[in-house]
DNA sequence: ATAGGGTTAG
């Protein structure tokens, strides 16, 4: 809510209250969250103007809000410069930088820039050695992966719930259900609660595998274990409802779910992109009016667009496809590469 | 008084 923050900051300013450095790194990361980094960085500046310094809450945000927009490398020579300039950086700093790589699948940069932490006095904790580990279980590189957990040992760190649940998460969605049930033994077994997010890992792996009874299940056995399964846990169950074309069923756990939990942007995708593919345009359509029923609050995304106008392509309504294009535009929302491959798909189909 | 890692959608 930046919008929100911003005239709260601006109503401040006037009423003559000195905004110090906690205000400007909220700003600052409240920015970056949203990817508006320039906007950040503007800020950055105007501390300095005001004579206010920078520290590494004013850093991390910034570093990770580089690497979530994609300029990993822009946010690794701000992190050297930075150095260079002798102001001192955190793990935190590092570790959003390692992560930054990791997302992009660059282990071996993580691995160097780690490398470079050390070297500058910095140690690893225990969220670096989680990020590096996800980076090497995604690569599949088993071989550090073990590297990774042997030096964590002898630093004295153990893995924890967050370690533990990347591993079940990235096993259960390659189909190693053996190896996904092995890490949840291993994690109970050194008195370490699975979660509301080691759950849902677990039932995304299940469901994936066609194991849905076996994923109900474990959601009774959360109950059990005093979670609670969330909206994140029910996409799961809706994703592959809709991928196998039970709609039926996909939105009676949708209403069952309204009741209670509520629903979000990404379940209500998942229902339109699953009704959009089996060509029923007019109940995605419906889906649409629904979330954005002003008790619901939900906005719709380009995702939901997206689909929605793949869904008109492939029944030939190519009018109202682009229609949609138009009404995504009006609400603020840019078309984007795939809404645009899909008009092509659609236009290239129909004439 | 302000931080980082793990779960659902193309």
């Amino acid at each position: 809510m930046m919008g929100e923050a911003t005239k709260f900051f601006d109503e401040m300013v006037e009423r003559g209250i000195l905004p110090n450095e906690v205000t400007y790194n909220l700003l600052i990361d409240g920015h970056c969250r949203e990817g508006n980094t320039v906007r950040a960085f503007e800020f950055f500046d105007e501390m300095v103007k005001r004579g206010l310094v920078h520290d590494t809450y004013t850093y991390r945000p910034l570093i990770s809000g580089l690497c979530s927009t994609g300029r990993v490398s822009e946010a690794k020579t701000f992190v050297d410069d930075l150095h260079k300039e002798n102001y001192k950086l955190n793990e935190m700093c590092y570790s959003a930088l390692l992560h930054g790589y990791c997302k992009e699948g660059r282990l071996h940069d993580a691995l160097g820039a780690c490398r470079e932490m050390i070297e500058r006095g910095i140690d690893m904790d225990l969220v670096c050695y989680a990020v590096l580990i996800c980076g090497a279980l995604k690569q599949q590189d088993t071989g550090r992966l073990f590297g990774l957990f042997n030096e964590m040992h002898n630093q004295g760190l153990r893995p924890d719930n967050v370690i533990y649940t990347s591993m079940i998460d990235v096993y259960g969605k390659r189909g190693k259900l053996d190896k996904a049930f092995g890490v949840w033994d291993i994690m109970v077994g050194e008195g370490c609660l699975p979660n509301v997010v080691t759950y849902t890992a677990l039932v995304y792996g299940l469901c994936k595998a066609g194991y849905m009874d076996k994923a109900e299940l474990l959601c009774k056995d959360m109950l059990v274990g005093d979670t609670l399964p969330n909206h994140v846990t029910y996409g799961c169950f809706l994703d592959h409802l809709s991928k196998e074309g039970s709609m039926e069923k996909a939105i009676q756990l949708h209403n069952t779910m309204l009741a209670g939990l509520s629903a979000n942007t990404v379940t209500y995708n998942i229902l339109i992109r699953g009704f959009c593919k089996m060509g029923k345009f007019q109940e995605a359509s419906d889906l649409l009016v629904e979330m954005t029923a002003n008790d619901r609050g939900l906005k719709p995304d380009i995702l939901a667009y997206n689909f929605l106008i793949y869904g008109c392509c492939v029944t030939g309504e190519l009018a109202k496809a682009f229609e949609l294009r138009d009404d995504m535009m009006k609400r603020g929302l840019k078309p984007d590469r795939v809404t645009y491959n899909t008009l092509i798909h659609g236009t290239c189909l129909t004439s």
